[in-house]
DNA sequence: AGTATGATTGCCT
DNA sequence: GGCAATCATACTG
């Protein structure tokens, strides 16, 4: 009998632990997504986390158990899709910054209103809009399924925040093509 | 109640 | 490279 638990064994443990294993794991919402080439993690002790000020009615998805999916409204225009992560309790999760589109790649174009590859799902903001992340993917549980390949991960620095920002605690696909940013140089 | 600030993106010069 | 868009959340009074 196979576990009906999705995702990495890490998932329950650090969410930097998870940030990092959760690169090459294909994530996808009513079947449209694919494999996650960037992502961030946030931990409850972390300044920049948004579950650091305690539960509240925005994070409360954050405090319950991992392998749900936390969404949040960035700048009042982006939806970003989180996985919660850590023991269920501690208000963790890993912010999905860019995937590789691999399935409904129609529905992504259409959705983004746009067709380069590249301008579909690499970034947050991107991701959301691509996957149709809303309110009501709050608390659902993430359908992932593992990586068919390696990956080469690398840790760099967490983008757009202005605390804990010596934190590497942003994970990468080196060879996608499909990440927001680059590292500053190869590591 | 009012204000400052974002885990961003896209268009402008 | 710079900045506007746009609004929920967090914080101040």
């Amino acid at each position: 009998m196979e576990s009906v638990l999705s995702g990495p064994s890490q998932l329950a443990g650090d969410p930097v632990d998870a940030a990092s294993a959760l690169i090459g794991w294909t994530l996808l919402v009513d079947g449209v997504g694919g494999p996650i080439v960037e992502a961030e993690a946030y931990r409850h002790d972390d300044p920049a986390s948004h579950a650091f000020p305690g539960p509240t009615a925005r994070n409360a998805v954050m405090f319950g158990p991992p392998g749900r999916l936390y969404v949040y409204l960035s700048y009042g225009i982006h939806w970003c899709v989180n996985i919660v992560c850590g023991p269920e309790g501690t208000g963790a999760g890993v912010l999905i910054r860019a995937l590789e589109p691999a399935c409904g790649v129609a529905a992504m174009r259409a959705r983004r209103g746009r067709d380069d590859l590249r301008e579909l799902t690499s970034g947050p903001g991107r991701v959301g809009q691509a996957l149709s992340a809303g309110p009501w993917l709050a608390g659902a549980v993430a359908d992932l399924s593992p990586p068919d390949h390696p990956r080469r991960v690398v840790a760099t620095e967490r983008v757009g925040i202005s605390k804990a920002i010596d934190r590497r605690w942003r994970f990468l696909d080196l060879d996608s093509p499909y990440v927001s940013r680059r590292p500053r140089s190869a590591a």
